[in-house]
RNA sequence: GGCGGGUUGCCCGAGCGGCCAAUGGGAGCUGACUGUAAAUCAGUCGUCGUAAGACUACGGAGGUUCGAAUCCUUCACCCGCCA
Protein backbone atom coordinates (compact mmCIF):
# COMPACT_ATOMS: atom_id res chain seq x y z
CA UNK A 1 0.00 0.00 0.00
CA UNK A 2 3.03 2.21 0.10
CA UNK A 3 2.78 3.57 -3.39
CA UNK A 4 -0.93 4.27 -3.71
CA UNK A 5 -0.41 8.00 -3.38
CA UNK A 6 2.11 8.05 -6.19
CA UNK A 7 -0.23 5.87 -8.16
CA UNK A 8 -3.13 8.29 -7.73
CA UNK A 9 -0.86 11.22 -8.56
CA UNK A 10 0.38 9.57 -11.70
CA UNK A 11 -3.13 8.74 -12.79
CA UNK A 12 -4.09 12.39 -12.46
CA UNK A 13 -6.65 11.63 -9.80
CA UNK A 14 -5.51 14.17 -7.26
CA UNK A 15 -6.92 17.64 -7.85
CA UNK A 16 -6.72 18.82 -4.25
CA UNK A 17 -5.95 17.29 -0.93
CA UNK A 18 -5.44 18.31 2.62
CA UNK A 19 -1.87 18.25 3.95
CA UNK A 20 -0.20 16.14 1.31
CA UNK A 21 2.66 14.96 3.46
CA UNK A 22 0.39 13.79 6.26
CA UNK A 23 -2.10 12.14 3.94
CA UNK A 24 0.58 10.36 2.01
CA UNK A 25 2.09 9.08 5.19
CA UNK A 26 -1.28 7.95 6.55
CA UNK A 27 -1.98 6.02 3.36
CA UNK A 28 1.45 4.45 3.43
CA UNK A 29 1.50 3.46 7.05
CA UNK A 30 -1.67 1.44 7.41
CA UNK A 31 -5.28 0.89 6.38
CA UNK A 32 -7.26 4.10 6.27
CA UNK A 33 -11.04 4.06 6.42
CA UNK A 34 -12.37 6.47 3.84
CA UNK A 35 -15.73 7.45 2.48
CA UNK A 36 -17.10 8.56 -0.83
CA UNK A 37 -20.68 9.73 -1.22
CA UNK A 38 -23.22 9.88 -4.03
CA UNK A 39 -26.55 11.63 -3.91
CA UNK A 40 -29.57 9.91 -5.45
CA UNK A 41 -30.61 12.64 -7.85
CA UNK A 42 -31.29 10.24 -10.72
CA UNK A 43 -32.00 6.53 -11.12
CA UNK A 44 -28.42 5.83 -12.17
CA UNK A 45 -24.86 7.04 -11.84
CA UNK A 46 -23.19 8.36 -14.98
CA UNK A 47 -19.62 8.23 -16.22
CA UNK A 48 -18.72 11.38 -14.32
CA UNK A 49 -19.30 9.48 -11.08
CA UNK A 50 -17.13 6.66 -12.28
CA UNK A 51 -13.93 8.53 -11.44
CA UNK A 52 -14.80 8.48 -7.76
CA UNK A 53 -16.09 4.91 -7.79
CA UNK A 54 -12.92 3.66 -9.42
CA UNK A 55 -10.67 5.74 -7.23
CA UNK A 56 -12.38 4.14 -4.24
CA UNK A 57 -11.67 0.76 -5.80
CA UNK A 58 -8.02 1.65 -6.25
CA UNK A 59 -7.74 2.71 -2.64
CA UNK A 60 -9.38 -0.51 -1.53
CA UNK A 61 -7.03 -2.56 -3.64
CA UNK A 62 -4.22 -0.77 -1.86
CA UNK A 63 -5.60 -2.04 1.44
CA UNK A 64 -7.83 0.82 2.55
CA UNK A 65 -11.35 0.38 3.75
CA UNK A 66 -14.17 2.04 1.79
CA UNK A 67 -17.45 3.33 3.12
CA UNK A 68 -19.76 3.81 0.16
CA UNK A 69 -22.39 6.34 1.07
CA UNK A 70 -25.57 6.83 -0.88
CA UNK A 71 -27.24 9.96 0.39
CA UNK A 72 -30.80 9.04 1.27
CA UNK A 73 -30.93 12.22 3.38
CA UNK A 74 -28.84 14.66 1.33
CA UNK A 75 -30.69 13.49 -1.79
CA UNK A 76 -33.85 14.94 -0.24
CA UNK A 77 -32.21 18.35 0.16
CA UNK A 78 -29.98 18.94 -2.87
CA UNK A 79 -26.48 20.33 -3.17
CA UNK A 80 -26.75 23.88 -4.53
CA UNK A 81 -25.84 24.22 -8.16
CA UNK A 82 -24.61 27.56 -9.47
CA UNK A 83 -27.43 27.73 -11.99
CA UNK A 84 -30.73 27.34 -10.19
CA UNK A 85 -32.67 25.73 -7.39
CA UNK A 86 -33.20 22.01 -7.78
CA UNK A 87 -36.67 20.56 -7.89
CA UNK A 88 -37.22 18.39 -4.85
CA UNK A 89 -37.93 14.74 -5.50
CA UNK A 90 -40.43 12.98 -3.31
CA UNK A 91 -39.10 10.65 -0.60
CA UNK A 92 -40.35 7.44 -2.22
CA UNK A 93 -38.56 8.27 -5.45
CA UNK A 94 -35.34 9.09 -3.65
CA UNK A 95 -35.55 5.91 -1.59
CA UNK A 96 -35.94 3.91 -4.80
CA UNK A 97 -32.92 5.61 -6.32
CA UNK A 98 -30.87 4.88 -3.21
CA UNK A 99 -31.41 1.18 -3.77
CA UNK A 100 -30.50 1.41 -7.41
CA UNK A 101 -27.30 3.37 -6.79
CA UNK A 102 -26.23 1.00 -4.05
CA UNK A 103 -26.68 -1.94 -6.38
CA UNK A 104 -24.72 -0.11 -9.03
CA UNK A 105 -21.78 0.73 -6.80
CA UNK A 106 -21.52 -2.61 -5.03
CA UNK A 107 -19.85 -4.60 -7.84
CA UNK A 108 -16.89 -2.24 -7.89
CA UNK A 109 -15.97 -2.87 -4.31
CA UNK A 110 -15.13 -5.92 -2.26
CA UNK A 111 -17.40 -6.48 0.73
CA UNK A 112 -15.30 -9.28 2.22
CA UNK A 113 -11.79 -9.59 3.52
CA UNK A 114 -9.65 -7.36 5.71
CA UNK A 115 -10.49 -4.19 3.80
CA UNK A 116 -14.17 -5.04 3.41
CA UNK A 117 -16.31 -2.19 2.15
CA UNK A 118 -19.44 -1.04 3.95
CA UNK A 119 -22.52 0.51 2.38
CA UNK A 120 -23.91 3.38 4.42
CA UNK A 121 -26.86 5.74 4.12
CA UNK A 122 -26.89 9.12 5.80
CA UNK A 123 -30.62 8.82 6.37
CA UNK A 124 -29.69 6.41 9.19
CA UNK A 125 -28.21 9.13 11.37
CA UNK A 126 -30.14 12.07 9.98
CA UNK A 127 -33.80 11.13 10.08
CA UNK A 128 -33.91 10.85 13.86
CA UNK A 129 -32.10 14.13 14.37
CA UNK A 130 -34.29 16.90 15.76
CA UNK A 131 -34.08 20.42 14.40
CA UNK A 132 -32.95 21.68 17.79
CA UNK A 133 -30.16 19.10 18.07
CA UNK A 134 -29.06 19.79 14.54
CA UNK A 135 -28.92 23.55 15.00
CA UNK A 136 -27.12 23.28 18.34
CA UNK A 137 -24.70 20.45 17.57
CA UNK A 138 -23.93 21.15 13.94
CA UNK A 139 -25.23 24.59 13.01
CA UNK A 140 -23.43 26.38 15.79
CA UNK A 141 -20.07 25.50 14.24
CA UNK A 142 -20.81 27.09 10.90
CA UNK A 143 -20.26 30.72 10.07
CA UNK A 144 -22.83 32.12 7.66
CA UNK A 145 -20.23 34.66 6.61
CA UNK A 146 -18.00 31.91 5.33
CA UNK A 147 -20.85 29.93 3.82
CA UNK A 148 -21.76 32.99 1.76
CA UNK A 149 -18.30 33.01 0.23
CA UNK A 150 -18.71 29.59 -1.32
CA UNK A 151 -18.76 29.83 -5.07
CA UNK A 152 -22.08 28.11 -5.79
CA UNK A 153 -23.79 30.10 -3.05
CA UNK A 154 -22.30 33.42 -4.15
CA UNK A 155 -23.33 32.79 -7.74
CA UNK A 156 -26.84 31.97 -6.67
CA UNK A 157 -27.13 35.02 -4.46
CA UNK A 158 -26.14 37.14 -7.41
CA UNK A 159 -28.60 35.49 -9.76
CA UNK A 160 -31.63 33.40 -8.97
CA UNK A 161 -31.35 33.34 -5.21
CA UNK A 162 -31.12 30.27 -3.03
CA UNK A 163 -33.48 28.57 -0.62
CA UNK A 164 -32.61 28.01 3.01
CA UNK A 165 -32.89 24.29 2.28
CA UNK A 166 -30.08 24.18 -0.24
CA UNK A 167 -28.06 26.71 1.68
CA UNK A 168 -27.99 24.22 4.56
CA UNK A 169 -26.74 21.33 2.47
CA UNK A 170 -23.12 21.70 3.50
CA UNK A 171 -24.06 21.19 7.15
CA UNK A 172 -25.57 17.82 6.36
CA UNK A 173 -22.59 16.61 4.36
CA UNK A 174 -20.22 17.85 7.04
CA UNK A 175 -22.22 16.04 9.66
CA UNK A 176 -22.00 12.86 7.57
CA UNK A 177 -18.25 12.99 7.76
CA UNK A 178 -18.39 13.63 11.50
CA UNK A 179 -20.73 10.68 12.07
CA UNK A 180 -18.67 8.35 9.90
CA UNK A 181 -15.53 9.40 11.69
CA UNK A 182 -17.17 8.51 15.00
CA UNK A 183 -18.99 5.36 13.90
CA UNK A 184 -16.39 3.88 11.59
CA UNK A 185 -13.18 5.72 12.29
CA UNK A 186 -13.36 7.31 8.87
CA UNK A 187 -10.36 9.56 8.30
CA UNK A 188 -10.52 10.45 4.63
CA UNK A 189 -13.28 11.74 2.39
CA UNK A 190 -13.01 11.30 -1.35
CA UNK A 191 -15.04 13.31 -3.82
CA UNK A 192 -15.07 15.27 -7.04
CA UNK A 193 -13.38 18.63 -6.93
CA UNK A 194 -16.79 20.30 -7.12
CA UNK A 195 -17.31 18.80 -3.66
CA UNK A 196 -14.13 20.28 -2.24
CA UNK A 197 -15.89 22.96 -0.22
CA UNK A 198 -18.31 20.46 1.30
CA UNK A 199 -15.51 18.05 2.10
CA UNK A 200 -13.24 20.52 3.83
CA UNK A 201 -16.21 21.91 5.75
CA UNK A 202 -16.56 18.40 7.17
CA UNK A 203 -12.88 18.25 8.10
CA UNK A 204 -13.25 21.53 9.92
CA UNK A 205 -16.37 20.42 11.78
CA UNK A 206 -14.57 17.31 13.00
CA UNK A 207 -11.63 19.37 14.16
CA UNK A 208 -13.85 21.78 16.08
CA UNK A 209 -16.09 19.17 17.65
CA UNK A 210 -13.81 16.23 18.23
CA UNK A 211 -10.41 17.82 17.81
CA UNK A 212 -9.46 15.16 15.29
CA UNK A 213 -7.52 15.74 12.10
CA UNK A 214 -9.02 14.00 9.10
CA UNK A 215 -8.17 14.15 5.43
CA UNK A 216 -9.77 15.17 2.18
CA UNK A 217 -8.99 14.15 -1.37
CA UNK A 218 -10.65 15.57 -4.45
CA UNK A 219 -10.49 14.08 -7.90
CA UNK A 220 -10.41 16.48 -10.83
CA UNK A 221 -13.41 17.15 -13.01
CA UNK A 222 -12.50 15.66 -16.33
CA UNK A 223 -13.03 17.70 -19.43
CA UNK A 224 -12.88 17.17 -23.15
CA UNK A 225 -10.16 18.67 -25.28
CA UNK A 226 -12.17 21.83 -25.85
CA UNK A 227 -12.70 22.27 -22.14
CA UNK A 228 -16.36 21.35 -22.13
CA UNK A 229 -17.94 18.93 -19.72
CA UNK A 230 -16.94 15.32 -19.95
CA UNK A 231 -19.55 12.60 -20.10
CA UNK A 232 -22.26 14.27 -22.09
CA UNK A 233 -23.29 13.41 -25.59
CA UNK A 234 -25.90 15.11 -27.71
CA UNK A 235 -28.41 12.69 -26.31
CA UNK A 236 -27.52 13.51 -22.73
CA UNK A 237 -25.48 11.94 -19.97
CA UNK A 238 -23.72 8.62 -20.44
CA UNK A 239 -25.30 6.43 -17.77
CA UNK A 240 -23.98 3.28 -16.18
CA UNK A 241 -27.43 1.71 -16.25
CA UNK A 242 -27.68 -0.39 -19.43
CA UNK A 243 -31.37 0.50 -19.70
CA UNK A 244 -30.51 4.20 -19.94
CA UNK A 245 -27.36 3.93 -22.05
CA UNK A 246 -26.97 0.70 -23.98
CA UNK A 247 -23.63 -1.08 -23.57
CA UNK A 248 -23.06 -0.53 -27.28
CA UNK A 249 -23.57 3.24 -26.94
CA UNK A 250 -21.41 3.16 -23.81
CA UNK A 251 -18.60 1.44 -25.68
CA UNK A 252 -18.92 3.87 -28.56
CA UNK A 253 -18.70 6.82 -26.18
CA UNK A 254 -15.26 5.71 -25.01
CA UNK A 255 -14.10 4.61 -28.44
CA UNK A 256 -14.74 8.14 -29.67
CA UNK A 257 -12.43 9.69 -27.09
CA UNK A 258 -10.33 12.45 -28.60
CA UNK A 259 -6.64 11.86 -29.20
CA UNK A 260 -5.79 14.70 -26.89
CA UNK A 261 -7.58 13.17 -23.93
CA UNK A 262 -7.39 9.43 -24.41
CA UNK A 263 -4.16 8.95 -22.47
CA UNK A 264 -5.57 10.84 -19.50
CA UNK A 265 -8.76 8.82 -19.59
CA UNK A 266 -6.78 5.58 -19.67
CA UNK A 267 -4.86 6.62 -16.58
CA UNK A 268 -8.01 7.64 -14.75
CA UNK A 269 -10.34 4.80 -15.76
CA UNK A 270 -8.29 1.77 -16.73
CA UNK A 271 -6.78 -0.68 -14.29
CA UNK A 272 -3.92 -1.47 -16.64
CA UNK A 273 -0.49 -0.92 -15.24
CA UNK A 274 1.69 2.07 -15.79
CA UNK A 275 3.95 0.55 -18.42
CA UNK A 276 1.08 -0.71 -20.48
CA UNK A 277 -0.72 2.63 -20.38
CA UNK A 278 2.43 4.51 -21.28
CA UNK A 279 2.91 2.17 -24.19
CA UNK A 280 -0.66 2.80 -25.37
CA UNK A 281 -0.12 6.54 -25.00
CA UNK A 282 2.97 6.24 -27.14
CA UNK A 283 1.03 4.35 -29.77
CA UNK A 284 -1.66 7.01 -29.71
CA UNK A 285 0.96 9.67 -30.32
CA UNK A 286 2.85 7.81 -33.03
CA UNK A 287 0.04 6.09 -34.86
CA UNK A 288 -3.15 7.92 -33.91
CA UNK A 289 -5.08 6.48 -36.83
CA UNK A 290 -4.81 2.99 -35.39
CA UNK A 291 -6.59 4.22 -32.26
CA UNK A 292 -5.21 1.46 -30.12
CA UNK A 293 -5.56 3.57 -27.00
CA UNK A 294 -9.24 4.30 -27.69
CA UNK A 295 -9.93 0.62 -28.26
CA UNK A 296 -8.23 -0.36 -25.02
CA UNK A 297 -10.05 2.35 -23.12
CA UNK A 298 -13.46 1.42 -24.52
CA UNK A 299 -12.88 -2.23 -23.80
CA UNK A 300 -11.61 -1.70 -20.27
CA UNK A 301 -14.32 0.64 -19.08
CA UNK A 302 -17.12 -1.34 -20.72
CA UNK A 303 -15.80 -4.50 -19.12
CA UNK A 304 -15.61 -2.82 -15.71
CA UNK A 305 -19.16 -1.54 -15.90
CA UNK A 306 -20.99 -4.18 -17.94
CA UNK A 307 -18.76 -7.21 -17.64
CA UNK A 308 -16.19 -8.84 -19.84
CA UNK A 309 -18.70 -10.82 -21.92
CA UNK A 310 -20.78 -7.78 -22.78
CA UNK A 311 -17.65 -5.80 -23.57
CA UNK A 312 -16.55 -8.46 -26.04
CA UNK A 313 -19.98 -8.60 -27.63
CA UNK A 314 -20.27 -4.88 -28.22
CA UNK A 315 -16.67 -4.70 -29.36
CA UNK A 316 -17.36 -7.40 -31.93
CA UNK A 317 -20.55 -5.63 -33.00
CA UNK A 318 -18.67 -2.36 -33.41
CA UNK A 319 -16.07 -4.05 -35.52
CA UNK A 320 -18.65 -5.79 -37.67
CA UNK A 321 -20.66 -2.65 -38.26
CA UNK A 322 -17.76 -0.26 -38.79
CA UNK A 323 -14.99 -2.52 -39.92
CA UNK A 324 -15.95 -3.15 -43.51
CA UNK A 325 -18.22 -1.75 -46.11
CA UNK A 326 -19.71 -5.04 -47.19
CA UNK A 327 -22.33 -5.85 -44.60
CA UNK A 328 -23.67 -8.62 -46.82
CA UNK A 329 -20.48 -10.55 -46.18
CA UNK A 330 -21.33 -10.97 -42.51
CA UNK A 331 -22.82 -14.27 -41.57
CA UNK A 332 -26.33 -14.09 -40.26
CA UNK A 333 -25.47 -14.83 -36.68
CA UNK A 334 -22.78 -12.16 -36.42
CA UNK A 335 -25.07 -9.70 -38.12
CA UNK A 336 -28.00 -10.52 -35.86
CA UNK A 337 -25.90 -10.24 -32.72
CA UNK A 338 -24.45 -6.94 -33.86
CA UNK A 339 -27.80 -5.48 -34.76
CA UNK A 340 -29.15 -6.46 -31.37
CA UNK A 341 -26.88 -3.81 -29.86
CA UNK A 342 -28.41 -1.02 -31.94
CA UNK A 343 -31.62 0.91 -31.59
CA UNK A 344 -34.09 -0.74 -33.89
CA UNK A 345 -37.24 -0.38 -35.89
CA UNK A 346 -39.61 -3.06 -37.06
CA UNK A 347 -41.15 -3.12 -40.49
CA UNK A 348 -43.90 -5.40 -41.58
CA UNK A 349 -43.66 -4.69 -45.30
CA UNK A 350 -40.73 -3.69 -47.49
CA UNK A 351 -42.88 -0.93 -48.88
CA UNK A 352 -42.27 1.43 -45.92
CA UNK A 353 -40.57 4.71 -46.56
CA UNK A 354 -36.96 5.01 -45.45
CA UNK A 355 -37.89 8.33 -43.92
CA UNK A 356 -40.35 6.65 -41.57
CA UNK A 357 -37.80 4.01 -40.62
CA UNK A 358 -35.32 6.69 -39.63
CA UNK A 359 -37.91 8.22 -37.37
CA UNK A 360 -39.02 4.89 -35.93
CA UNK A 361 -35.43 3.90 -35.17
CA UNK A 362 -34.71 7.20 -33.48
CA UNK A 363 -32.13 8.33 -36.02
CA UNK A 364 -34.23 11.37 -36.85
CA UNK A 365 -36.69 13.28 -34.68
CA UNK A 366 -39.20 13.87 -37.46
CA UNK A 367 -39.93 13.04 -41.06
CA UNK A 368 -38.75 16.49 -42.07
CA UNK A 369 -35.45 15.94 -40.28
CA UNK A 370 -35.05 12.54 -41.88
CA UNK A 371 -35.75 14.00 -45.28
CA UNK A 372 -33.22 16.73 -44.62
CA UNK A 373 -30.60 14.13 -43.80
CA UNK A 374 -31.28 12.43 -47.13
CA UNK A 375 -31.08 15.78 -48.91
CA UNK A 376 -27.73 16.43 -47.25
CA UNK A 377 -26.45 13.10 -48.46
CA UNK A 378 -26.03 11.64 -45.01
CA UNK A 379 -28.49 8.76 -45.04
CA UNK A 380 -27.58 5.17 -45.81
CA UNK A 381 -29.40 1.85 -45.86
CA UNK A 382 -26.96 -1.02 -45.43
CA UNK A 383 -24.15 1.27 -46.57
CA UNK A 384 -25.94 2.28 -49.76
CA UNK A 385 -26.52 6.00 -49.95
CA UNK A 386 -30.16 7.03 -50.01
CA UNK A 387 -30.54 9.60 -52.74
CA UNK A 388 -34.28 9.89 -53.08
CA UNK A 389 -36.34 11.44 -50.33
CA UNK A 390 -39.22 9.09 -51.08
CA UNK A 391 -37.04 5.97 -51.16
CA UNK A 392 -38.54 2.82 -49.73
CA UNK A 393 -36.99 -0.08 -47.95
CA UNK A 394 -37.72 -2.27 -50.96
CA UNK A 395 -35.31 -0.17 -53.03
CA UNK A 396 -32.42 -1.68 -51.11
CA UNK A 397 -31.22 -5.25 -50.88
CA UNK A 398 -32.08 -6.87 -47.56
CA UNK A 399 -29.36 -8.63 -45.62
CA UNK A 400 -30.17 -12.29 -45.20
CA UNK A 401 -33.63 -11.56 -46.47
CA UNK A 402 -34.84 -9.51 -43.55
CA UNK A 403 -32.31 -7.12 -42.04
CA UNK A 404 -31.12 -3.67 -42.95
CA UNK A 405 -28.70 -1.29 -41.26
CA UNK A 406 -29.73 2.35 -41.17
CA UNK A 407 -26.99 4.93 -40.86
CA UNK A 408 -27.09 8.68 -40.41
CA UNK A 409 -23.80 10.38 -41.00
CA UNK A 410 -20.72 8.44 -40.11
CA UNK A 411 -21.57 7.11 -36.70
CA UNK A 412 -25.26 6.92 -35.94
CA UNK A 413 -26.55 3.42 -36.65
CA UNK A 414 -29.82 1.60 -36.21
CA UNK A 415 -31.24 -1.66 -37.41
CA UNK A 416 -34.39 -2.67 -39.20
CA UNK A 417 -35.85 -6.08 -39.10
CA UNK A 418 -38.57 -7.06 -41.51
CA UNK A 419 -41.16 -8.98 -39.57
CA UNK A 420 -42.08 -12.31 -41.13
C1' G B 1 -42.76 52.71 -1.29
C1' G B 2 -41.34 55.80 -5.99
C1' C B 3 -39.19 55.93 -11.00
C1' G B 4 -37.11 53.52 -15.13
C1' G B 5 -35.51 49.07 -18.03
C1' G B 6 -36.35 44.11 -19.42
C1' U B 7 -38.91 38.96 -20.63
C1' U B 8 -37.55 36.69 -28.43
C1' G B 9 -36.34 30.10 -31.19
C1' C B 10 -31.72 24.74 -27.50
C1' C B 11 -28.38 29.09 -25.35
C1' C B 12 -26.70 34.21 -26.08
C1' G B 13 -28.70 38.13 -28.68
C1' A B 14 -30.85 41.66 -32.82
C1' G B 15 -35.59 43.20 -34.51
C1' C B 16 -39.61 47.65 -32.61
C1' G B 17 -46.73 47.78 -37.41
C1' G B 18 -46.57 44.47 -43.21
C1' C B 19 -40.62 42.35 -47.12
C1' C B 20 -40.39 38.06 -39.82
C1' A B 21 -40.40 31.39 -38.83
C1' A B 22 -37.76 36.23 -37.29
C1' U B 23 -30.22 39.40 -38.64
C1' G B 24 -25.86 37.57 -36.07
C1' G B 25 -22.95 34.29 -32.76
C1' G B 26 -22.67 29.58 -30.07
C1' A B 27 -24.39 24.58 -29.64
C1' G B 28 -26.46 20.64 -32.70
C1' C B 29 -26.86 18.02 -37.46
C1' U B 30 -24.82 16.80 -42.59
C1' G B 31 -20.85 17.11 -46.17
C1' A B 32 -15.48 17.74 -47.66
C1' C B 33 -10.58 16.34 -45.47
C1' U B 34 -9.16 12.26 -42.15
C1' G B 35 -8.74 7.79 -38.56
C1' U B 36 -15.85 6.10 -35.86
C1' A B 37 -10.05 11.92 -33.49
C1' A B 38 -9.21 17.28 -33.25
C1' A B 39 -8.91 21.66 -36.13
C1' U B 40 -10.64 23.94 -40.65
C1' C B 41 -14.05 25.02 -44.61
C1' A B 42 -19.10 24.51 -46.69
C1' G B 43 -24.24 23.48 -46.08
C1' U B 44 -28.25 22.94 -42.70
C1' C B 45 -30.92 24.14 -38.41
C1' G B 46 -39.84 25.32 -35.58
C1' U B 47 -43.75 21.19 -36.90
C1' C B 48 -46.31 18.77 -40.94
C1' G B 49 -45.97 18.52 -46.26
C1' U B 50 -42.70 15.88 -52.70
C1' A B 51 -44.24 20.79 -53.38
C1' A B 52 -47.51 24.76 -53.19
C1' G B 53 -48.77 25.73 -48.65
C1' A B 54 -50.80 24.98 -43.76
C1' C B 55 -49.99 25.13 -38.60
C1' U B 56 -47.49 26.64 -34.11
C1' A B 57 -44.09 30.49 -32.08
C1' C B 58 -41.40 36.14 -29.92
C1' G B 59 -43.37 35.73 -20.81
C1' G B 60 -49.44 34.89 -19.67
C1' A B 61 -54.33 37.02 -20.78
C1' G B 62 -57.15 40.59 -23.40
C1' G B 63 -57.47 44.66 -27.01
C1' U B 64 -56.42 48.24 -31.37
C1' U B 65 -55.56 47.31 -36.71
C1' C B 66 -57.02 44.90 -43.22
C1' G B 67 -52.40 43.18 -40.79
C1' A B 68 -48.55 42.90 -34.45
C1' A B 69 -42.58 39.93 -32.00
C1' U B 70 -43.35 45.15 -32.95
C1' C B 71 -48.94 49.70 -30.55
C1' C B 72 -52.47 49.74 -26.00
C1' U B 73 -54.42 47.48 -21.25
C1' U B 74 -53.51 44.07 -17.58
C1' C B 75 -51.09 39.96 -14.82
C1' A B 76 -46.50 37.40 -13.56
C1' C B 77 -41.36 37.33 -13.06
C1' C B 78 -36.37 39.65 -13.52
C1' C B 79 -32.94 43.89 -13.40
C1' G B 80 -31.29 48.87 -12.34
C1' C B 81 -31.76 53.77 -9.84
C1' C B 82 -34.03 56.72 -5.80
C1' A B 83 -36.26 56.33 -0.83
Amino acid sequence: MSDVWDELQWRGLVAHSTDEVALREALASGPVTFYVGFDPTAPSLHVGHLVQVLTARRLQQAGHRPLALVGGATGLIGDPRPTAERTMNDPETVAGWVGRLQAQIAPFLDFDGPAAATMVNNLDWTQGLSAIEFLRDVGKHFSVNRMLDREAVATRLASTGISYTEFSYVLLQSNDYLQLSRLHGCALQLGGSDQWGNITAGCELIRRVDGAHVHALATPLLTKADGTKFGKTESGAVWLDPELTSPYAFFQFWLNAEDATVAGYLRAFSFRGREEIEDLARQAAEAPAARAAQRALAHDVTALVHGEDTARAVEAASQALFGRSDLAALDERTLRDSLAELPSAQASVADVEVVDLFVAAGLAPSRSAARRTIKEGGAYVSNVKVDAEDARLADFPLLHGRYAVLRRGRKALASVRLAP
